[in-house]
DNA sequence: AAAGTTCACGTACCTTCAGTACGTGAAGGA
DNA sequence: TCCTTCACGTACTGAAGGTACGTGAACTTT
């Protein structure tokens, strides 16, 4: 094999391409049905490489959901911190979620497979820190500046995520086009139930 | 082997002593880490047995996920139909859902692995069969009755019941015994926001 | 610049697992 | 009593994840 440009350069260059390649197999097959074999051949190099970058087929799906994980989060926090006040970056991030994550790209990897590959809490763990962070420091926010009735962050939290979830893969599987908008308008309405009176 | 009894007996058995083993390996080590030369020694039988009985290993958990849907189903409506009006059947079937899917066992199986393993249309196509036709029900009846605000059923449903998967997943990994009362109150706040003026 | 070291892989192999083919003996019917 | 059915047990296979080790180019050292 001709190797190119420097050591870092290559090494780079073949774990992203592993990266990608079992981010697209992973996707469409899910991560049961997607062997190593299969991944390889498609970035074009061999085992031996793969388990040079990582240290199981799990740790390589850690990889990849990390990254899926960051771009949503980074699309949610462009729509967010585009609003001043801070209950309509609520609002405009919880719908933000809801249309970025019908992507069935995200939702087998991040959704589905996730916490099954890597077990509920270390899943949890890594949405603490991407998307789940951004949503427990707005609703702390707004209870701070008592927008909120005052209560405890994270079950609030666990509860719109959880509920944000589940309604991101209905929408994916739903036919009609007008179940995102209700969807959205039943979520909201359950946002303004927390207001303080 | 001495097969006792009748052949249908002896069937039943071996099927039963299949699913209570695996249903008992998947739950503590989950499903991708439970070899079925594993739970065919637990169940006391071989790997032909389990075929005979079980198309896949797939198919097997599908067994086991109904058993356990069904009894969480069962032990929901028992909270749920104590009550005449329609609204607290909503509130108290929801606590008991919070408080029943707190067992480790039941997140595992129901939660985690169930999406993964047989794709979420198909647990949830399972679910809505048992616990979430209840749910359905009960937001139809107070719909109609005019309790909550008219609005489609369906993403109510998806949000509340995800809200509520996700909380029972974090209640179970909590160690304060504080969370469960501020999770109910929590999603008692937000039922209560659906209630027309 | 030559020799030595590191490292990013490739090759060959092992182990384990889901799944299959086929044999067997008791239950049930004729 | 004979024949069929069926609920398994036995023995095997292919594929999958994972490992041990070799190799040659990139870097370091003298």
């Amino acid at each position: 094999m001709t190797t190119r440009g420097t050591r870092a350069e290559q090494r780079e260059r073949t774990r992203q391409a592993l990266v990608r390649e079992s981010r697209r197999l992973f996707a469409t097959l899910g991560y049961g049905a997607v062997g190593l074999s299969e991944i390889v051949r498609a970035a074009g190099v061999t085992k031996g490489a793969l388990y040079h970058h990582f240290s199981s087929k799990a740790e390589l799906f850690r990889a990849v959901l990390e990254q899926v994980q960051e771009e949503v989060a980074e699309r949610i926090a462009e729509t967010a911190d585009a609003r001043e006040d801070t209950w309509e970056q609520l609002v405009s991030g919880c719908q933000a979620f809801l249309t970025v994550s019908t992507d069935p790209v995200i939702q087998r990897i991040m959704l589905v497979d996730g916490p099954a590959v890597l077990g509920w809490s270390e899943w949890r763990a890594m949405n603490e820190t991407t998307s789940g962070r951004h949503l427990a420091q707005v609703l702390g926010d707004l209870i701070e500046e008592g927008t909120i009735t005052a209560q405890p962050v994270e079950p609030l939290t666990h509860l719109l995520s959880g509920a944000m979830n589940e309604a991101a893969l209905w929408l994916a599987a739903s036919k009609d086009p007008a179940d995102l908008d209700d969807t959205q308008n039943a979520l909201v309405a359950m946002l303004r139930a927390l207001r303080a009176t």
